[in-house]
DNA sequence: CTGAAAGCGCTAACAA
DNA sequence: TTGTTAGCGCTTTCAG
């Protein structure tokens, strides 16, 4: 920098104020240009190391999660983050716990002797968390969790408003009965009280139908796997129900619920309806499409390091919405 | 690190030293351990932007990508960098040009002014890349893609032989004939010779049925989505083909097999074996499971950053064996 | 084996 | 408006 200062022939100050772009001090506008010129002429680039060792702003944030690799959680959140960041010139580490405290503890340190600006914590699938105790006074935002005693505003997906939609979607193609809920809250002997997910999804299926008076014929509590779909949906049939309609908790199950229907020689779309949620290729390749209420990565990604970096960030939870992707499975045209 | 060599009672070098885990000089047992203790009780931490700045070394790596977001050439790729990256204590900025020259410029700079010690340059899709020229004296490793004029080395999975295995299951399952191949080398009006991993694939698969004395059935050349498969392997069957066994080139293409053989109520395995490419999720889900070679994603993101870090690195290609995932689909048992 | 001192490239008092 | 100068926290000659 001081060559592109003594060339520009002004002081190292006022090359680094126009080269930081800082307009809080006046300086000449012949100054300005010369300094620009000469930092053209010599291919200056400032070196964002030293800077960060006198101001101690990196422009770097930290995404750290338990998991990122298994989808789908992974790849659109880390897109929004990445295009948040890059906007706002940033730059994004990532690093993953695999859920071991130790490696987590290990990874916050080597993110704060970097001295990131902060640190967006996210968790594979929606739950509470205890935030580590070295990011107590750092700057965070939490995406896709929670923690108590944390000013740390959440960024969380719109699950009783996906619920919500979902069952519309069926009221307004006419379901009036023969509603049979696939996959539940997800239940499982180490979620007792089921999946965060699972509840607030049921919580706005359950509040739709019985407002509009439509009575649920069956939840079918299982895991949220294709197998399960299949075995609870054959099980429906040969029980001799007539399901009109099928909300799949997840579209994995509604890959079995499909796999079930064929198995019957039932038609999905027309014989049965089917929606689902979370909107994952999978929902696009099946025959009919399926339709399916969407998670909404890259948005959680991107708000998440928006409100890191747009400093308005009060504590609190923010919820995005979930985008319903239409397509034909939910009724005959 | 001042107040820690005052509290051990030597000078700053020495602190250095024995901080920064340096053996070539000779510092007296004693001494070490003051310094150890004395950090341990202040809490001491470095700080790697000093450090950098002093020697240029910030032991940060930066993988750049044209998109990272779209599975499935992602979340594996990106855990497996990580923890290469991790067991050498090194951390991964993670940036994705999609396919924008001036992102990409903007992105490299980026990373250089931050002193990263090194580049993964990856694709989504394996092809030939240009390599940006601010990257041309960097330390660069690519990863899934090749460049002329560099002497980075490559690092890409290794196509022909997972078309041998994937021949060589279905000779082994005793399938001398009736063979058919859904997606061929992937030509389209945009990849008129056919898509790297298209070419790779066939050619290992032509020479295994070709040294073993069978003549594959027919080649349908067509896109690699689901629906492809589905047109074209009920093309097939309405025209009257009795085919034994199906090669589709991925599991995108084998869904739709799938469909289509459904449609006519043949049974995979048993009537019509298939196998397949890139060993997805979906594999996994469909019935009866796809027996498929898939893409080593982790092994690529881990092998690219170890060639990095490891700096053994000559040019040349690195080829990662992709490993077959056995389930059902190849035969009857 | 240890310590004094210079300096990595930049920013920000403070003085002019 | 601009320039002088003292560091940010660390490493590393070089002299003891």
């Amino acid at each position: 920098m001081s060559d592109v200062a003594r060339r520009a022939g002004v002081s190292p100050t006022t090359a680094s104020f126009v080269l930081a772009g800082r307009r809080d001090m006046r300086i000449s506008g012949d100054a300005e240009e010369r300094v620009r010129q000469a930092a053209r002429e010599l291919g200056y680039r400032p070196n964002l190391t030293a800077r960060g060792l006198r101001t101690s702003v990196t422009r770097t944030i930290a995404l750290i999660s338990d998991t990122i690799a298994t989808t789908p959680f992974a790849g659109e959140v880390i897109h929004g983050a990445l295009d948040a960041a890059g906007a706002r010139e940033h730059v994004l580490f990532v690093a993953e716990t695999e859920g071991d405290p130790q490696t987590e503890t290990r990874l916050v340190e080597g993110m704060l002797d970097r001295q990131v600006d902060g640190f967006v914590y996210a968790a594979m699938y929606t739950r509470e968390v205890r935030l580590p105790p070295a990011l107590h006074d750092a700057k965070v935002v939490l995406l896709n969790c929670w923690a108590r005693d944390t000013r740390a505003p959440s960024v969380l997906p719109d699950e009783v408003n996906a619920g919500r939609d979902a069952a519309r979607l069926l009221l307004d193609a006419g379901q009036l009965g023969g509603v049979h809920v696939v996959g539940g809250r997800h239940v499982t002997r180490a979620t007792p009280e089921g999946v965060w997910a699972g509840v607030e999804r049921m919580r706005g299926i359950e509040e739709v139908f019985a407002g509009a008076g439509v009575r649920v014929a069956g939840v079918a509590e299982c895991d949220w796997q294709p197998e399960d779909g299949h075995r609870e949906v054959l099980r429906l049939l040969d029980a001799g129900a007539v399901p009109r309609a099928l909300v799949c908790l997840n579209d994995r199950l509604a890959l079995g619920a499909y796999q079930a229907l064929q198995d019957k020689g039932l038609r999905v779309g027309d014989d049965v309806a089917v929606v689902s949620f979370d909107d994952s290729d999978l929902a696009g390749w099946l025959r009919p499409g399926l339709t399916s209420v969407g998670l909404p990565h890259y948005r959680l990604g991107r708000t998440a390091v928006e409100l890191l970096l747009d400093d308005d960030a009060g504590p609190g939870v923010r919820h995005v919405p979930m985008p319903v992707a239409l397509r034909a499975s939910h009724g005959p045209q």
